[in-house]
DNA sequence: ACCTGCATGTAATTAGTTACATGATTTT
DNA sequence: AAAATCATGTAACTAATTACATGCAGGT
């Protein structure tokens, strides 16, 4: 399951340029399969030689041409195979975690920092959900099902945080002021 | 940040092979930062090419010679660098979530297995941290800190799965049996 | 008999990231 | 004046996965 069956996914729901998939990738699935231009495009290039996809161009005033894609009956096909055929894996990769493992290395002032920052970040992204579902304008339950997902996630992590980083913050800060440590 | 930092990480604790230290990732590392003998390998010979580890063979009677690798100053500087240099990412590439948000693709049968086998997956991960917290020997905090944080997200995943599948299996489930989502 | 643990690695492949390259229009 | 939006892509690089290759010892 790479990102082309996910460009397959979104092609069927609505035709769309490679533009187009990319803000698409990130309103759904920024948070689980992230995806830049730099996949998306030669994702397209690929299933377009495949015959998964057709492409028209649109030519536009003093913008490049628009490259509008169409899921055919091939890739059709092939979405519902690959979609079925995925075995369920779930993978994190997290610096954070490996950070917080050897907080003990790290200076307090740098922890905190890192420790900041990715709270804001999963608060970005508990906002954003949050604003989806401001107006659930008939999604497919999946959809649904993948933002609940999301969230709870996001709501668990920023929750233990906010009640455990006290345990690598003072690791770190016994580390650079044992004084304070031993007192 | 890749996993010759966490080689050394492992190996700033205690001098290791690289089979041990792919026993370490397993236990330690598996559920935020996943590696095998494939990229473990490669970045030990990597590390003592750049003199960040020194190696010391030690004869073995009918198993190959088995590499001892330890630490240099020059890699434990390395490694503090490279830790606090980390940017406190924290990626998730979810298979899983792909085939819940298209769901309505796949038949109720396959969509089952795939939800079961991922909760049991993170069950036995949830079991496997259990059974780490059953003997707390003096861990340093952060092994503590991932270690919560770990088993906080799974017991989240876990529940809300357990919630709320019925979406996800109610929407196969119609897909496959029109007759009944309109009775 | 077969599987698990111990112990090493390489080679080919897959996939994705980052930086580069261009450029008008609209909004802040 | 700067940033975001629209719109395309390529090339070099990084990194990890998978499969291959070998082989004994001990447990079930």
């Amino acid at each position: 399951m790479d990102v082309k069956t996910l460009c397959l996914g979104v092609l069927s729901y609505q035709e769309a340029t490679g533009y187009d998939i990319k803000k698409y990738f990130e309103n759904a699935f920024s948070h689980f399969f992230p995806a830049g231009y730099g996949s998306i495009y030669p994702a397209l290039s690929q299933l377009l030689e495949n015959g998964h996809v057709t492409c028209t161009e649109q030519a536009q005033d003093k913008l490049p041409d628009k490259k509008i894609y169409r899921i055919t009956s091939s890739g059709q096909a092939h979405f519902k195979a690959a979609i079925a055929a995925g075995n369920g894996s779930h993978k994190v990769r997290s610096e954070f975690l490996v950070q917080a493992y050897f907080a003990e290395m790290i200076s307090p002032e740098r922890l905190k920092e890192v420790v900041d920052s990715r709270v804001a970040s999963w608060q970005a992204s508990l906002d954003a959900i949050s604003e989806h579902k401001a107006n659930p304008e008939g999604w497919p339950a999946g959809v649904l099902f993948s933002m609940g997902f999301g969230e709870a996630m996001l709501a668990a992590a920023t929750t233990y945080i906010r009640e455990n980083r006290h345990l690598i913050e003072g690791a770190s800060a016994a580390a650079s002021h044992p004084e304070k440590a031993a007192a």
